[in-house]
DNA sequence: GATGAATGAGGGTTCATTCAT
DNA sequence: AATGAATGAACCCTCATTCAT
């Protein structure tokens, strides 16, 4: 339901709380409707019930405001994983199960932040890239750690393990994209299918 | 017929043929690199080594360029599959093998049309979306038709086809992301691979 | 007397020519006027009855305008030195007077150029600063030159060429500060009256 | 009374005394440097070293900020004058070269507060430049006043004295602009430099 | 087929200033 | 005596687009 305030097309204002976590909750939801280079900064701060300096109090340009969505997201994302991961013992398949059921979460919980992190990246300047690589590399490598290790062990029996790892990502993360929180499948029922599905990407022999 | 060579990945305007394809390549090329919304139709008509007024005697608009780019590189992408599909008989399983080969190959021929089709269609404004829905469905159903075929006749025993299709689709579509020309990997070993991980992810039992 | 278009405050609109003229003339204005940070780019394309966005084709940004200004200006300034020096002969007394003379010309004919010169030297960006660097030099050795050889050959004596020159050029360059077109001084008689000061500063001896 | 040390030419904030004070040190450097509208009252406050508000505290705008420290330069220079001329005599040579030293030392240790006055009377607003006119004019007739005396007494022979007298004082005034306090010229030799070249200019015959 | 010149809207950002505390 | 948070106006500049030629 719309409110008398013409701020926000749908959804209702966000005055979640004072000026920096208000602009961050509206610039999740702006870049993830516009993207970054179609998002304004006028749109963000009108979604925040704030003006446009008062944005620029909080943050020091567009970019800074991307990059520390992004990494916010992303340290969640990792925190969550490592949990899940402490937790699952030493075999492979363990550890497989329990990070597609961490990633098939993030995504299905965490919608607007995955889609932002899995699409912004490349709106990154280069300081910022820089200073986040380190980041793009532990999510290949939380995958692909348990992959290979599954592989030596001689657990999963992918051949290649490489390209069973990226299939294995892409199929989880593009849930963000089409999963729809008001349709039939519940998060759980996700969880099993896509542990199935990861399962045979990396060829788990029972 | 555009061939692979008239590509440049960077710098210098682009003297190929008439303006219109000249304008294609060029448009091809700043959309990937910098995204719709980042992309300026100055930089199109730049890289095309055409004026800006000249860019407009072909296209009325950034959209219809959109448009026009996308549309050919789904039909593209189509003809493709059909010509696939074709020679390919009626089993559910040698369907799916041509159809994985065709996408393949072309994620890897021509990645800059598919990145740009994957990430753009949000771009596109209301009237250009609905005229392409049929497209985007047909995307699904040429995946969704083999794999139910399949699943029905006993073939594949995957229990979630739905799912396991996206999980196919993702897995190849991803291809293009991270593909390097440049590197050790060959299009004929990248099919082979995905071949086998798509008859794992539908559960084809031998 | 003021019109009907709203556009400046005095002196009328400046329909002096095509897009490119127009600009530099009223960006002389509005310079002079607020100085480089105090004039708006607004106020220019106003002043000079173009849109904003006019005022972009024609100069790349505010910098290079006001670069582009003072390069014109100290350029034509030294155009009329060295013809002034070229019919001069050799005597550095003649030669001096004749410097006067043009500079003292320039100052009064070129009023809002020559303060916009002495002015926004300092808020040249380091790029341009550089480039133009080589005409400050010159703005002094057309000066210290004939200083220096007259108190060489004996028909200057002042004791401190340095600052005789120094003095002379502050004395000269000020007109443009203080001159008034609309009073009793008319130029032919500045003219003479700082020959006569600067002829006393490097202590010419009849 | 202010020293010649508490000067920072480049960076550091300066925790001067209270805030009245470090807050005037901050802005003669930042004015200086950027002009007027180049200079930004936050950066006054950093270079302070204190909050943008608290130099709200202090002053009520940046422009009676500009005002207060125009006059207190002037009053400044005006008192030096003032104290020279008061034990420099009746004799209008005596008096000359008490007001050129007095000048030249002022523009030499008060470089600073020099340039700031010269160049940013022009952004006074009306109000304030009406209060301050009075200054302006005895700037001149400080000057005017030694100098047509000694015109009338026969003293000096210089046929204009008012060119004579702005020639004079742009002279001394140019100091400022130029001047290095790390370069190898000292003062006191200024003083005598300048008091030559001044006695030239009004033409003492001796 | 193609151009150069121009435009209005909007981009991100900074400004001087205010106000409750 | 001083602050942190906020504001509206204005900043320079770029955008997609148009139009006479």
């Amino acid at each position: 339901m719309s409110t008398a305030i013409d701020r926000s097309p749908e959804g209702g204002p966000i005055p979640r709380g004072g000026g920096r976590e208000a602009i961050a909750a509206a610039a999740r939801e702006v870049f993830e409707q516009r993207g970054y280079h179609g998002a304004s900064i006028r749109d963000i701060a009108k979604r925040a019930g704030l003006s446009l300096s008062a944005l620029y109090y909080w943050h020091p340009s567009k970019q800074d405001l991307l990059a520390a969505l992004i990494e916010e997201n992303t340290l969640d994302y990792f925190r969550r994983c490592d949990e899940a991961l402490a937790s699952a013992g030493e075999d492979p398949a363990d550890r497989l199960r329990a990070l597609v059921k961490a990633t098939v979460e993030y995504r299905v919980q965490r919608q607007t932040e995955s889609n932002i992190s899995s699409r912004e990246w490349r709106n990154l300047e280069p300081s910022h890239e820089e200073r986040l690589a380190g980041l793009r590399t532990k999510a290949s490598t939380i995958w692909s750690d348990i992959v290979d290790a599954g592989v030596e062990q001689g657990i999963f029996r992918c051949e290649h393990p490489a390209d069973a790892r990226r299939s294995a990502q892409a199929a989880c993360n593009a849930i963000a994209q089409w999963f729809d929180p008001s349709g039939p499948v519940t998060m759980e029922e996700l969880v099993d299918h896509y542990t199935r599905i990861v399962m045979r990407i990396v060829d788990l022999r029972p």
